[in-house]
DNA sequence: TCTAAGGTTTACGTTTACGTAAAGGTTATA
DNA sequence: TATAACCTTTACGTAAACGTAAACCTTAGA
C-alpha cells in the first residue's frame, strides 16, 4: 500500500496537496470543520477528511468565513433527522445558491469590465509607440 | 435640482445606498480607494466615486482584499502613459480574468453540490413523515 | 438661542484567520 | 545513541476591515 494509494494522511500531507500549512488544518479542527481520527495523539485524516478541506477551500476562494464554509459542510452531509434542521438546511441552501447566482453575475460584470479595461490599455500603448494591433494591422496589409 | 438628479453626495446619502456605515466610506479613503472633494472639511462624492464605491463592493462579494479592489480600480482607469505600468496592468488583468474564471468553475461546482443537498434533505423529510415528493407523486397517480 | 441632525478627526477595541515561537514527545536511521 | 524529521499543545503576535466612542464643529429650524 503506496503513498499514492492509501486513504488516510498526515496533517503535513494533506497541507502539503492543498498548498496550506498544518497550522492551517489544525485551525480549521479548533473551530469545528475537521474532527480527524487520532493514532495515539497525531492526528489521521480520512478522505472524507480531505474532501471536507476542499469544500472549506472552496467556500474560501468565493470569499465565505469559515463560519459559513461550517454552515455549508453541514448541510452537505444532514446527519440529522430533526425535521426543524431540516427544513432550517432548505432555506439555507435556498439562500446560498440565490448568493451563488449574484457572485454568477458579479463575475460575468467584471470580467467585461477587465475586457474593456484591457482594450484601453492596448490603446494607451498602441498610441505611444505605433504598436501593431489587430485594428491597425487591418491597414497594414 | 433635488436628490434624485443631483450628481454629488454627502457620505450618509452614499452609505445608505450601499448599505454601509460612513465609517466604512471613510475608512476606504484611509486606504485610497476613494478620493471625494471637499466642500470645507466635508466630503462630497461624485458620481464616479459612486461608481468606484460600487466596484470596491463588488470586489468585496467576490472575495478580494481592499487591496486588491484598489489594483482593479486601477486598472480600469489607467490614466498614464508609463509603458511599463501599462504592460503591468495587461499581465495583471490577464491573471484576474484566469482568475475570475476559476471562480465561475467553483460557483458551478458548488452550485451542483447545493442542488444534491438540497434533494438530500427533500429525501430525509419524505422518508420521515411520507411527504409527498416528486418521486412518490410519480407513484400515486 | 438652543437643540437636533448632520459632519469632522483621533484613537482605542474587536473579530477573523491564521503566523510564529516555545517546549516537548516519538520514531527511523546512521 | 544521537540526530533528524515528524508530530503535539499552548500561547502570544499580527494584518485586515472595520466598530465604537469621545470631543468637537456647523448649520437648519422651533
Amino acid at each position: 500500500m503506496n503513498h499514492l494509494e492509501s486513504e488516510t494522511y498526515s496533517i503535513s500531507e494533506l497541507a502539503k496537496a492543498y498548498c496550506v500549512t498544518p497550522r492551517t488544518i489544525r485551525f480549521y479542527e479548533d473551530k469545528g470543520l475537521l474532527n480527524p481520527q487520532r493514532d495515539g495523539n497525531r492526528r489521521i485524516y480520512s478522505n472524507k477528511d480531505r474532501v471536507t478541506l476542499k469544500l472549506i477551500l472552496r467556500g474560501k476562494r468565493l470569499g465565505f468565513s469559515l463560519d459559513e464554509c461550517l454552515e455549508l459542510i453541514n448541510m452537505y452531509d444532514p446527519a440529522t433527522d430533526n425535521r426543524k434542521q431540516l427544513q432550517h438546511f432548505l432555506v439555507a441552501i435556498d439562500q446560498r445558491q440565490i448568493q451563488l447566482a449574484h457572485q454568477l453575475d458579479d463575475i460575468k460584470v467584471m470580467q467585461e469590465e477587465l475586457s474593456a479595461a484591457k482594450a484601453r490599455c492596448l490603446a494607451a500603448l498602441a498610441k505611444q509607440q505605433g504598436i501593431i494591433t489587430p485594428s491597425s494591422t487591418h491597414h497594414n496589409k
